[in-house]
RNA sequence: GUGGCUGUAGCUCAGCUGGUUAGAGCGCUAGUCUGUGGCACUAGAGGUCGCGGGUUCAAAUCCCGUUAGCCACCCCA
């Protein structure tokens, strides 16, 4: 009996040619870390469990009921990465990457894990990119994490997306607000969601962003949380707005924007595009400065986000996946007869060996099916080889889009074709 | 985790209220064109009708279950 299998609910394979999109968008976004100072890292797919517990927040859903959590054969509990930003924080502390009063820029990409009803953009393995700045306060560095994205998707040629910031204050002024909204809330039980009557609890903030229409009412009569914000995390809001405008950064300020992750300080911010479905967001991503002292760091502010991957991928398929998922080969060998391929083989190895793109048929087809082949394969030059050139000892040459054919000797094959410069 | 929709050839889908050998387009292979691609015409290959059960003389079609995908909620990248 034979098995058939299937890749796993939430999981999926990357195809050509959707994967010439991915190879794109990786090169694209690793080349602009570099040029703004990021360097690689790259941590486990699985850490102990305690340091997503810890850095992500145990009232989380993440942590709550997404996270990929097993005991090892020592009876060790590990679990698959949900996010990255942990794994790079607490990476840096271990290899000792965090020199005081200086800047670490740190950038990764790989895929995370997260147990969650799978739909159109979210899976349960899925793909980001990120980058995190840790060690400074300023808030140019906030700005250029988001210029970074701005510049990231006006490169790879992606419109209509929106920016969207909001501060969600800092230790200092998130419990008073806290507490405001919780007393809010409960006046305005009755009115709620029972989730949103669940949260009010726990975690008053996510009420913010509930969609059920008697929510949504009571949220708009709610204190705002820059009402509540101290003088620093107002000031800090401020100025980045001010540098975004300066940047000519178009943004959104979003007073119900919160994040999912309690490491969140101060400034955070979402990129939406207009061309996705309900998970329509691209990047996300905001301070965290304690979060590096809470892991057993020094004490050091830090800013990071992350994109996914199949969001970006799937909008840029609407815009223009033509172009980029194009794969073609710059010599095309049609052979007809054994002879022919053996003699061809050689050739075909030389000329790939400096570079070239090339592929044979050695699978005994009609010169019809390999010229479509070739064709098809989008090749620039055709070489034809059968068995009356064999006897003559040349070589056809055939260019695919003047229809001109030539014949060249065969031992003089592959210096020609090298000196065509087809690159 | 909740609700809705869907699952028929490699791909996109048609198959009405159950009735003989399950169809189309695209793609694939071949021929027209004795060894030359993109067009056209012709022919051919290719299907456990998601899976399991039930109703029936008879199920791709009706019912139940299950699984997967999609959409929304939830959550988030």
């Amino acid at each position: 009996m034979f098995m058939k299998f299937n890749s796993v609910r939430g999981t999926k394979d990357i195809c050509p040619p959707e994967i010439e999109l991915w190879q794109y968008l990786e090169k694209t976004a690793v080349e602009l870390l570099q040029d703004y100072g990021f360097s690689e890292i790259r941590t486990p797919i699985f850490e102990e469990s305690g340091l997503f517990n810890r850095s992500i927040g145990e009232d989380t859903d993440i942590v709550e009921k997404e996270m990929y959590t097993f005991a090892d054969k020592k009876g060790r509990s590990l679990t698959l990465r949900p996010e990255g930003t942990a794994g790079v924080v607490r990476a840096a502390i271990e290899n000792n990457l965090l020199a005081q009063g200086n800047l670490t820029k740190l950038y990764y990409l790989g895929p995370m894990f997260r147990y969650e009803r799978p739909q159109a953009g979210r899976y349960r393995q899925f793909y980001q990119i990120g980058a995190e700045s840790i060690g400074s306060s300023s808030y140019w560095r906030d700005v250029e994490i988001i210029l970074w994205c701005v510049e990231f998707f006006s490169r790879i040629g992606l419109s209509g997306i929106k920016v969207y910031i909001n501060s969600v204050g800092c230790p200092e002024c998130r419990p008073g607000y806290r507490e405001v909204l919780q007393k809010f809330l409960q006046e305005n039980t009755t009115q709620l969601c029972a989730d949103c009557q669940r949260r009010m609890v726990r975690n008053p903030l996510r009420v913010l962003d509930c969609k059920v229409e008697t929510c949504r009412q009571v949220v708009s009569r709610m204190p705002a949380i820059q009402n509540y914000l101290c003088q620093s995390c107002r000031d800090n809001f401020q100025d980045i707005q001010q540098a975004l405008q300066k940047e000519n950064i178009t943004f959104t300020v979003d007073k119900f924007l919160v994040r999912g992750l309690d490491y969140y300080t101060q400034v955070v911010f979402e990129i939406k595009s207009e061309n996705l479905g309900a998970q329509d967001a691209v990047a996300a991503g905001g301070r965290y400065d304690k979060l590096v002292k809470e892991l057993g760091g020094p004490d050091m502010p830090a800013v990071g986000f992350a994109l996914g991957m199949e969001r970006v991928s799937e909008v840029l398929k609407k815009q223009r996946a033509g172009a980029l998922m194009e794969t073609w080969v710059d010599i095309y060998f049609a052979l007809l007869g054994k002879q022919a391929q053996q003699e061809s083989f050689n050739f075909i190895r030389d000329l790939r060996q400096s570079g070239l793109k090339v592929e044979a048929c050695l699978e005994d087809k009609s010169l019809k099916n390999q010229m479509r082949q070739a064709d098809q394969g989008k090749a620039k030059l055709t070489v034809i080889i059968g068995e009356e050139e064999i006897r003559k000892g040349i070589a056809m040459v055939r260019d695919m889009q003047t229809k001109e054919q030539k014949e060249i000797k065969l031992n003089d094959l592959v210096s020609f074709l090298k000196e065509l410069k087809l690159k």
